[in-house]
RNA sequence: CGGGCUGUGGCGCAGUUUGGUUAGCGCGCUUGACUGGGGGUCAAGAGGUCGGGAGUUCAAAUCUCCCCAGCCCGACCA
């Protein structure tokens, strides 16, 4: 018991990659399916990216996109249009080229994104300005054969929500697609997920297949890696002109349209567990946490503490607490405890006998491990109030632990030296082709360019930009 | 595609070199008792075509051959 005891999981610090793995089985997150790269989602986790999708698609319908649905299977000529596009996904397609037993006359694709059926039926809706914006999202799974399959971080399968708009002008699709980075995932990532991300542009070689410019939400990750949490890209004219969308303007004349692209993924769940997760297991933000709070009875010798816990779990609920009830009386206190932790719930309320005796209980919080008691009657407020300043202190735990491995160097060896834990802060003249190369050879990419002070590129001389740079998943 | 390694209850492994009776161990699971404020203790159980096939042998998890699957490193890709 005391002491010499089994951790519950391997340390982050002792191997993290082998700690990402433990958490996503002791938390019961998620399996590996039974096909190579595809992943099963368990209960806990999906009712995650439930939450997950809730908020976005809240954030993107105030953005003016309507969801809509396209199929899964796409003719592979569709593909082969867009010179660029083809030959990014190519290498990750996974083609069907039977169905009902015979041999296909065009072998489908399994989307692996949807530009191009989109942009097909795009193009037909689109006849005059008055049709544009169009601005389209829809919520589906995409397939990109991958041969280093992570859980969550890059699987064949995953789920996502692309958006794809066209614009009648340039600026336009530009001003939507910086507007959908900032206001829809950056806004989400930060106020409900908590983690702190660097907008940024990609440079050239990292663009999406078929676009012409591509920002990001960078997130530091617990081993001071890097992750693409989010990206939105212009697309310019390319698969306008691939699909033909086009439209008559107010004098009568054909115009192309200009069109973007943007998605966040279930890659956002292993974001959530690396960039929150800590040696007892997940740590979840409040705002999105499916159980916000679990009421635990710690134990019930004569009957009488569940019916006061299920009534305190009640209170909560009225107050707007997504609470759970945890009577399992016959496992242990400690077990639970310990299942509750490793699932990340940010507030556990214990109730015992002794409590009640006391008229008081235990309240818990996920993020510090503090504990303190509370007068039983004044629980549902304090609870409330708790959620809040638990999802505000681990915002600002998680900005310190990044900023704390972010570096402002002025020569590639020190960005190397610094990406060996963090983030690099590198001017980006300093960085020509060679040192790409070298970079490349140690791991090290340039993960997004900003301004001096954090913003996207916008219209700032690429000689003034920042190249951020970290070793990344 | 090249090199290396591994397949044994749900998970992690031992046993294979030197064939030998009912194939073990930890975790997990079931039942019960005692417990209970941080993975509690004890006891009794359930669960295995030893990756598949062929062969050698009185006898194969163990030796031989073929096949399959997975993992790691490299290459490639983002």
């Amino acid at each position: 018991m005391a002491g010499g005891k089994a951790p519950v999981l391997t340390p982050r610090s002792e191997d993290f990659p082998r700690w990402y793995q433990d958490v996503l089985n002791k938390a019961e997150l998620a399996d590996n399916g039974p096909v190579r790269g595809t992943m099963v989602i368990r209960p806990y986790a999906y009712a995650l990216w439930e939450r997950m999708v809730a908020e976005v698609d809240t954030r993107i319908k105030a953005a003016g996109a309507e969801n809509a649905y396209f199929p899964l299977f796409i003719p592979e000529s569709y593909l082969q249009r867009e010179a660029e596009h083809v030959e990014g996904f190519s290498p990750e397609l996974a083609i069907v080229t039977v169905g009902g037993g015979k041999e296909l006359e065009e072998p489908v694709v399994v989307r692996p994104t949807s530009e191009t059926v989109i942009g097909e039926f795009m193009a037909k809706w689109i006849q005059s300005y008055r049709d544009l914006p169009l601005l389209l999202n829809q919520w589906a799974n995409v397939v990109r054969w991958e041969l280093r399959p992570r859980v969550f971080l890059r699987t064949s399968e995953f789920l996502w929500q692309e958006g794809h708009t066209a614009h009648a002008t340039e600026a336009d699709a530009r001003d939507y697609a910086e507007f959908i980075l900032r206001s829809v995932y950056r806004d989400f990532m930060v106020e409900v997920l908590a983690i702190p991300v660097l907008v940024g542009a990609k440079i050239a070689e990292e663009r999406f297949a078929g676009a012409t410019n591509t920002l990001t939400c960078e997130a530091m990750m617990g081993d001071g890696k890097a992750l693409q949490m989010g990206t939105s890209h212009e697309l310019g004219q390319n698969f306008a002109r691939a699909f033909d969308m086009s439209y008559l303007d107010e004098h009568g004349a054909q115009q192309m349209c200009w069109t973007t692209s943007w998605g966040v993924s279930t890659r956002m769940m292993g974001g959530l567990i690396m960039a929150h997760g800590d040696d007892a297991g997940l740590r979840v933000p409040p705002r999105l946490a499916a159980t916000q709070a679990v009421v635990l009875v710690v134990r019930d010798d004569d009957g009488s503490v569940t019916p006061a816990a299920a009534e305190l779990a009640s209170s909560l609920e009225r107050a707007g607490v997504r609470v759970r009830l945890d009577d399992r009386v016959s496992t242990g206190f400690g077990r639970r405890a310990t299942e509750w932790e490793l699932k990340g719930v940010p507030v556990r309320v214990e109730v015992g006998p002794r409590d009640l005796a006391d008229g008081q209980v235990v309240v818990a919080r996920r993020d510090d491990g503090t504990k303190v008691t509370q007068p039983l009657g004044g629980t549902p407020e304090a609870v409330v109030a708790l959620l809040d300043d638990v999802q505000a202190a681990m915002l600002v735990s998680a900005t310190e632990a990044r900023d704390v491995r972010t570096v402002d160097v002025d020569s590639v060896d020190d960005a190397l030296e610094a990406a060996r834990t963090g983030f690099a802060r590198l001017p980006w003249r300093l960085v020509d082709a060679p040192a790409i190369q070298r970079m490349g050879s140690s791991a090290v990419t340039v993960r997004c360019l900003q301004t001096v002070d954090g913003d996207l590129p916008g219209t700032t001389p690429a000689d003034e930009l920042v190249a951020v740079c970290a070793r990344s998943y």
